[in-house]
DNA sequence: GTTCCGCATGAATCGATAG
DNA sequence: ACTATCGATTCATGCGGAA
């Protein structure tokens, strides 16, 4: 017979993750969130005299000072334990490699900033072209940034399969394997042996292989969603808070939501702000 | 019949690639070098805080100071229409990336440099391992500069056969390339397979996907012939100087001795040193 | 000659332990 | 407290020997 163990407490709360949109300037629109709320933030921003004619062009020279602010907000909703994705790529200018992302990098971590790790994400299919001195730009920068050392990782959700040899190598353990176990206590190697029975999957490198998104999603940007996705699943867990401010035509935000997590963007340009708007409307409506 | 217009003029010489190694300090022996003798630069300095027990370690806050006396001297001997490539990848200190690579970039530019490109080497089979906040560092800087914004560069000479290469990189693609792969990408891919079909050769991009040497070469630093081979094609000709200021085992002088170019090797450890001019002894006894 | 398979090892990084 | 050494972790690659 099932006995009620406690009949009359309250039900555990659901948390429900919710989409917040906001129009307008990141540094102001910054402001109406709290102190240490966001898990994770994965954003793209204007590159410095780019996309002139949709975000008006941030020059180079001005870039790191535009920035810091925004950052120095960035900073303060940030959990302790989360993590900022800084998606970015320094342009030539006159011949040479601007020097502007190097530049925020330094001046970031004055801020307080722990400039954790550079991943590259290497751009499979990138634009065609050719000049006389240089080849096609094939990869950009995934700045990871940190308030401290220690920070939410989640390293098992972005295991890959491992190639061919495990199979062999797990057949018979050669001598290596046993010699440079030996050092360990019996309890240890044998622990060791089980957990290389188990894996068929290996932990990935800090080098990305994706292709950039190839359909129009009428934004001069082209972000696949792989990128958020995986450091979606590598930095957060379901009910997390996500944010991006510098939204675009949404592709965090509407990753987010569909992984289960909330999702906080913002944009300043209207139209792409109402096309994000509308794809949460359409998912929406399929959903109810 | 013939007519012999210059009857007594001297045969026009033959320029023969000439090999010269030097032992000691490469700021000290640079200096040795004449002004605008030198087509390329290729090397791969000691990282700061590394290969302690051979070369001494320089931490990375002395690294820039270290190095600028090498750099003035380095843009002292390189032809205007010259290149330096720098191989080279900052560690982690105390849960950070360190900046001293970006440092010294800044400070190379107000030497005269030109930064030119970041070229990013992919290392397939990068150290393994596995810790709490961060996967495995698998690339490394490849960064040009150059004197000015007209350089020697000879793209025809590293495009890769289309066939082979599609072949080759879809032989390449690991399981991880094909689980991260969604159908987007692939058929991003695709577009692109068709594409090729058109034409012969396709020219680079500026990621290099190599592994790393794994024979012993007694020296601890992996360096894989493909990678100052590939540079030596891209920017000289034959009979071309190349400059190794950090020969180390001696991988960039050797290349470059059996592609036809001039060699200037510079260690500091008589140990490498040595090993170096036995390599080249060897080859001696082999041609003659 | 090929292909297959065993094997060593590499610019790594963290945390614990020792001086 | 601060630095120096050591052990544990782990995967792609090329070589050499074997089939």
């Amino acid at each position: 017979m099932f006995v009620e163990t406690a009949p009359f407490s309250p039900p555990i709360p659901k948390p429900e993750p919710f989409v917040q949109l906001l129009l307008g300037d990141s540094k102001e629109q910054l402001l109406a969130l709290a102190d240490n709320s966001v898990d994770l933030i994965v954003t793209s921003p204007p590159y410095a005299d780019q996309r002139k004619n949709t975000y008006g062009g941030i020059s180079h020279d001005e870039y790191v000072d535009w920035f810091l602010p925004i950052s120095e907000q960035l900073y303060r909703v940030l959990k302790p334990t989360g993590t900022f994705i800084l998606n970015i790529k320094e342009k030539v200018v006159e011949g040479e490699r601007s020097t502007y992302v190097m530049e925020l990098i330094l001046a970031m971590r004055k801020q307080g900033w722990l400039w954790t790790e550079e991943f590259i994400w290497h751009k499979k299919n990138s634009y065609p072209g050719k000049w006389p001195n240089r080849f096609r730009d094939a990869w950009e920068r995934l700045l990871q940034f940190n308030k401290q050392r220690k920070f939410a990782m989640y390293q098992e959700s972005v295991m890959v399969p491992m190639g061919d040899w495990a199979e062999k190598r797990l057949k018979n353990l050669s001598e290596t394997d046993k010699v440079r176990d030996n050092s360990k206590a019996k309890s240890g190697f044998g622990k060791n042996v089980s957990n290389w029975l188990t894996r068929d999957k290996a932990y990935p490198t800090n080098v990305l292989h994706l292709a950039t998104e190839c359909n129009n999603k009428n934004h001069s940007a082209a972000f696949p969603n792989e990128l958020p996705e995986w450091f979606l699943k590598l930095f957060t867990q379901e009910n997390d808070v996500v944010l991006d401010p510098f939204m675009g035509s949404g592709t965090t935000v509407l990753v987010a939501n569909q992984m289960g997590r909330s999702a906080i963007g913002i944009e300043i340009m209207p139209e792409y702000f109402e096309l994000v708007q509308n794809q949460f409307r359409i998912s929406a409506d399929r959903l109810f």
